[in-house]
DNA sequence: GTCTATATGACGATAGAC
DNA sequence: GTCTATCGTCATATAGAC
């Protein structure tokens, strides 16, 4: 005899609300111990439950590593996509939008020091995320590229330059700030942080770099002193 | 009967032969299975020994981890005094002496991925390097730092900021095309590299902003632009 | 379907024989 | 200085209890 739908359904509930129970504390674990410190053995005593009984949600640690990588990339996806909302649909400079999303993402980071871990290094040998795990990632860079196009479609971003470039530019910037914030000072707060404190003479440095450039009539070329 | 002067020498000569033999092997696994992934047991099996005979050479893994670190910092430290020992005393523009130092400690640290994850990341848990071990790094950041006052009493580098401003953000550009190579794309050589690739722009950024501004009378006043 | 008991082989590390 | 033997822990596979 087939199972009623409702049985279904909580089955299925069930075992997402185990699995997000496994990813809490394991996430949990990282924070701890760091990445690498992770152990399938340790969740299972934190949950109560016997080290296979985990594979039954997690077909191995790689498997969990995955789920870890995509959901942090999914929340730091989720926090750029709220910051980027409150921002100005019209801006008049390059640093009025830059500078916040810039502060969040180093903020999120340092907050979330273990996901980044994941996120941004490879700590884990052999575990390389999945294309499924990697796509919000992707989506990140896409949401930094469509903004900055957008901004040079408004006469704020150089014209010739191409926007990939600059995206990959920032990007540096900010990993920049964060590799040298955690693996330098990593217990220091973002707002007392030695290097994420560098973060906005850094994107007031991209934005006069990545600003249109005057004409000579007007200020001087600029262009002139490369 | 204590032993000849000649012995002691012997022993110690053959000692420190292994314990570099060690460190030659620990840094090959580190190399290809990542820094996490070194294994005392692999160490001795490529050196036909069983794994007990490392430890009398290295009290823990993180006294070898340790020592790898020390190892990676002196030699990074001896390739970027090589290249500063090569440019000019006298340079002409702040980029001339930066572009060189920094493609270098980027070269080096793609072609060194292994010491680079140790040295700039935080990939084992647990191990914090000791103040002996850190202590080339130290005397790295102090060589960038003489080197950008030198510059700055030359008059090519702004005097209105601190120098250690200037040698924190041009540590967090290195280290974030670093960090971006190795996690995004750490099988693409130096020269063929994604995010090497953008070390230029992000050094003429650098030297644009660091850059003393020219008065207004001469090409326009830049500093009006902040 | 879900969990447990049990087992395997690797790991870091220690003690003690030679 | 190197060995064997051993301990406790780890990820992981399998087989079976409920």
């Amino acid at each position: 005899m087939a199972p009623l739908p409702a049985t279904i359904d909580r089955r299925h509930r069930r075992r997402a609300e185990t699995i997000e129970e496994i990813l809490d504390i394991a996430a949990q674990i990282m924070a701890e111990q760091g990445v690498a410190g992770l152990s399938v053995g340790e969740i299972a005593r934190r949950m109560g439950i016997r080290p296979p009984s985990v594979y039954v949600y997690f077909s191995s640690k790689h498997a969990l590593y995955d789920a870890l990588f995509a959901r942090g990339a999914r929340r730091l996806l989720e926090a750029m996509k709220s910051v980027n909302a409150a921002l100005p649909a019209k801006p008049a400079t390059l640093e009025e939008i830059l500078l916040p999303a810039a502060q969040e993402s180093v903020r999120w980071s340092i907050e979330h020091a273990a996901y980044s871990q994941l996120l941004f290094w490879r700590p884990v040998p052999g575990f390389t995320p999945s294309t499924e795990a990697y796509q919000p990632a992707v989506a990140l860079t896409e949401l930094v590229r469509d903004r900055l196009k957008e901004l040079q479609d408004a006469g704020l971003l150089r014209a010739d330059v191409a926007v990939d470039q600059a995206e990959r530019d920032l990007t540096i910037l900010i990993s920049g700030v964060i590799s040298q914030q955690l693996s330098n000072a990593p217990q220091e707060p973002f707002d007392e942080g030695r290097f994420s404190a560098a973060t906005p003479a850094l994107v007031s440095m991209f934005a006069d770099y990545y600003s249109p450039r005057r004409p000579a009539t007007e200020t001087g070329d600029r262009g002139a002193l490369r």
